[in-house]
DNA sequence: CCCCGGCTTTGACTTTAATCAAGGAATGAG
DNA sequence: CTCATTCCTTGATTAAAGTCAAAGCCGGGG
């Protein structure tokens, strides 16, 4: 990005320690402090949240947020993934974005949740109360700075799943699906990955748009064609994501 | 938002004034010095900025920047709405945001656009190197905030419209299309208001995933109803915004 | 082990919006 | 003014996805 400090840990270099440089015990293994929002903080820093931060493990299907509540603690995510949606008055919903790990989960700045966040696998969060971090933020200049990299990953992902909502078929829309979760779960493999979906057959519609029975029957052509390999309904072989890829409409 | 300084003009206040002070002659009337991100830097960054910026007259139809292009200069939207849209290998294609002035146009920290922007009316915009942005922002926090401010403000638009795009019908889209250019175009009027419509049928039916015969249909269908008045195509009156608004499914 | 519940698949039929095909207004050039 | 072009509307037909209904699968509890 830009020549901001990306405050690397100093844990190995031998020299006077200050508090800055103390990472907090139960930070050092944590997810967050590598690619989450926690990277971006020094030692006291991650001391100061740290006191009023608690670890907490959510079921699957269990709201974090609610649509239209209010907002008192922000999270990062640690484990699992969470769904983000919105729902019509006559109980039309619509997915609008999945979170994974180690991703904020919080939308600054904004009292009232537009969306309800729940987990969609077992999940393990670590919540701060909303003020904690609201101060941090405006005299760590490199944490917003990460944040507004977050928002601006999710503005990009959502603006692809719009092209995918407003102009790709029922089938492309599966397999696009298909791919997200591919390359989110198991991102090394470039060739055959195999993964457990972390959504029912009535999330994935309302992610994609489409009933639970085109999904199905989508997901069955998909298998007959041996674009995919199912088992159990939940595991999902790839053979060739290129092909799977080309499904999805992206050539 | 938060306790950042937003940079209010002391041009009234008698003082012994310095450069950060003086606010350059033309932006002195500008739009994006009101709500835009100019509204957050002081005098002497104003003038840096200016002495790089240039003004610009956008054609309707002529693009700003390509999907796929490198992006040399970002800019602010001072007069006009332009749209933001993806086009897939065969040519589908989908509009993933309006602008309107004076937001700014641009996704920091990517070499590469991907999505096209292009002038849906006549556009007037004030475009800066991509190199003075990013440096100021540097070492700018209240930059930085602002423009993540715009970036989670078109996050909530992106997601409002997935669920458009995701789970409304025809005739729900088109009222939620009109509803969106009413509260921009003509945004105090809470009663029966007016406007033009600043895109084609086309692009209408683009922006909602439909085609434009849909779009047309849905159009009549409303018009015959009275929900809204339509002059030579593009003038539209909307006599009751809450009526609009039902036909749109925000009950 | 069997039964019960929820999730998923499959089939028959309906509905919605897309496609194909004209025809009608508005706009601009000559 | 007239013609040509582009944009928009309307109608007839088709295709895609939704709805309704039933049956299969799997996992957990008794």
């Amino acid at each position: 990005m830009n020549g901001l400090r990306i405050g690397e840990t100093m844990d190995e270099k031998p020299h006077f320690a200050t508090d800055d440089d103390v990472i907090p015990q139960v930070c050092r293994a944590c997810e967050a402090r590598h690619g989450g929002i926690c990277s971006v903080l020094n030692g006291s820093q991650l001391a100061v949240l740290n006191k009023q931060s608690s670890k907490r493990t959510i079921d699957p299907g269990t709201e974090v947020v609610g649509q239209g509540e209010n907002v008192n603690s922000y999270s990062n995510i640690l484990r699992g993934v969470v769904k983000l949606s919105k729902m019509m008055a006559d109980g039309r919903q619509q997915i609008v974005g999945l979170q994974f790990a180690p991703d904020f989960l919080g939308r600054p700045f904004s009292r009232e949740s537009s969306l309800t966040a729940e987990a969609a696998t077992a999940t393990e969060i670590c919540a701060f109360p909303r003020a904690a971090i609201e101060r941090m933020i405006a005299d760590t200049p490199g944490l917003e700075h990460k944040l507004y990299g977050q928002s601006l990953k999710e503005l990009d992902e959502a603006r692809d799943w719009m092209l995918t909502l407003g102009r790709k078929t029922a089938r492309e829309k599966v397999a696009s699906f298909l791919h997200l979760i591919a390359t989110h779960i198991d991102p090394e493999a470039d060739d055959g990955c195999t993964f457990d979906l972390p959504l029912s057959r009535a999330d994935i519609a309302d992610f994609l748009g489409l009933t639970i029975e085109t999904v199905s029957r989508q997901m069955t052509k998909l298998r007959k064609e041996k674009v995919i390999l199912v088992e159990n309904n939940r595991h999902v072989t790839v053979p060739d994501i290129d092909r799977l890829n080309e499904a999805a409409g992206n050539d």
